[in-house]
DNA sequence: TCGTAGGTAAAACGGGCGTTTGAATGCTAC
DNA sequence: GTAGCATTCAAACGCCCGTTTTACCTACGA
């Protein structure tokens, strides 16, 4: 059969990304997961091991592209002599809004990564800061500079607050309907206005 | 036996909040919450009926007084002549914050409130919605009052963004050490003041 | 003192879980 | 064409799930 244009672990690696957006990691099970990509039962367990390695790949997958593109738009931004705090910011929000509001799956992975960033799972985070910890790093360096009258503590603060605000927010606008006669790419840039304008006060409060 | 201080039913509801907040919804059992317990499996079912009224109650027992609290504290800060953002803020985030740092299990229990916030899980919004709705609705209209500038769209969004933000930051609170030679009470003050300006600044951009 | 109601206990219910197995299939290179 | 490999498949593995059942204990009012 498999008729579909997608390759098994590319159809379970979409369908798991859906279901955990909608019922969390211990909530979907690979039996729902493979009924869904239309797939085998036991080909996760050929394609990815295991279920704990299938949520790392289902990370795996959008990480890679999502921060690639946010260090290239950091470098952008960097590369302008007069880049302030609003551009770093773009730099992170705009390439995760767009993935939020992809036609793909990509609104359900926000969605995942709100859901990682709430649940504290100890070998998700070792797998994340592994495989994207320097992404963080060079955003905080930028910051850092940006914002000299911060101390460590506090700017480490505001940036996880930031980075959490900015992640439920970004997994909210998969969810909610944009008014009528607003064009999804208007739609887009005025969130990323929003959360950008919000994000910049936060950080430079006294 | 039963030789602890607490009921069947206390104790219950005190196993179930920590494993929630460890394990997730799907992710703790009824078994390992019984045995946390110490109480029989069949004693859920038999005080609470299901695993899912169990999930609202412990909810309910943590949120009657938070946002009793929460009014208390909004009606305290609307009675004072010249209460602006800050003492909304406040007013919303100190019960809370209280909550979070408690010696008993508030601490999980905020956890447990960011879960829920990433999840959407429909039932326990509807039950949310429907015991504890008016207590946004009053925030929401005393926000309106002081941040006259802002349409209804835009303050619906910022309100929503600050919501979600403080309430991953105040699960945070929870896990992350304060640094040594801070009394708690110092911490939690200071906790206070930074998610305050952070959220006044982000409600006050243009 | 007995009957009864409220609570606890152990055991079992059917079913879903992640994972493994071993045979059947498709595909490529010789 | 056939050997060899990668993939798919149905079936089963043992285990844990939420829930129910049934019996037992205990306390208290009649």
């Amino acid at each position: 059969m498999n008729s579909q244009h997608f390759s098994t672990k590319e159809r379970i690696l979409g369908a798991a990304e859906q279901l955990f957006a909608r019922l969390g990691f211990a909530g979907a099970s690979l039996r729902q997961v493979t009924a869904a990509a239309n797939v085998n039962l036991a080909a996760v367990n050929y394609h990815f091991g295991s279920k704990e390695n299938l949520i790392n790949e289902v990370f795996r997958r959008r990480l890679d592209e999502l921060n690639a593109h946010r260090l290239q738009a950091l470098d952008q931004a960097l590369a302008r002599p007069g880049a302030g705090l609003e551009d770093l910011l773009a730099a992170f929000i705009h390439p995760a809004l767009d993935l939020s509001l992809d036609r793909g799956g990509g609104g359900a992975f926000v969605r995942v990564l709100a859901r990682a960033y709430a649940e504290h799972n100890d070998a998700l985070r070792k797998f994340l800061s592994d495989n994207y910890g320097h992404v963080m790093k060079r955003f905080h360096a930028a910051f850092a500079q940006r914002l000299p009258d911060l101390d460590k503590e506090e700017l480490y603060w505001r940036l996880d607050i930031v980075a959490g605000a900015l992640t439920y927010a970004m997994a909210d606008f998969g969810v909610i309907k944009r008014k009528s006669g607003v064009t999804e790419q208007q739609h887009r840039e005025r969130s990323a206005e929003h959360l950008i304008r919000f994000a910049a006060a936060g950080l430079r409060a006294p």
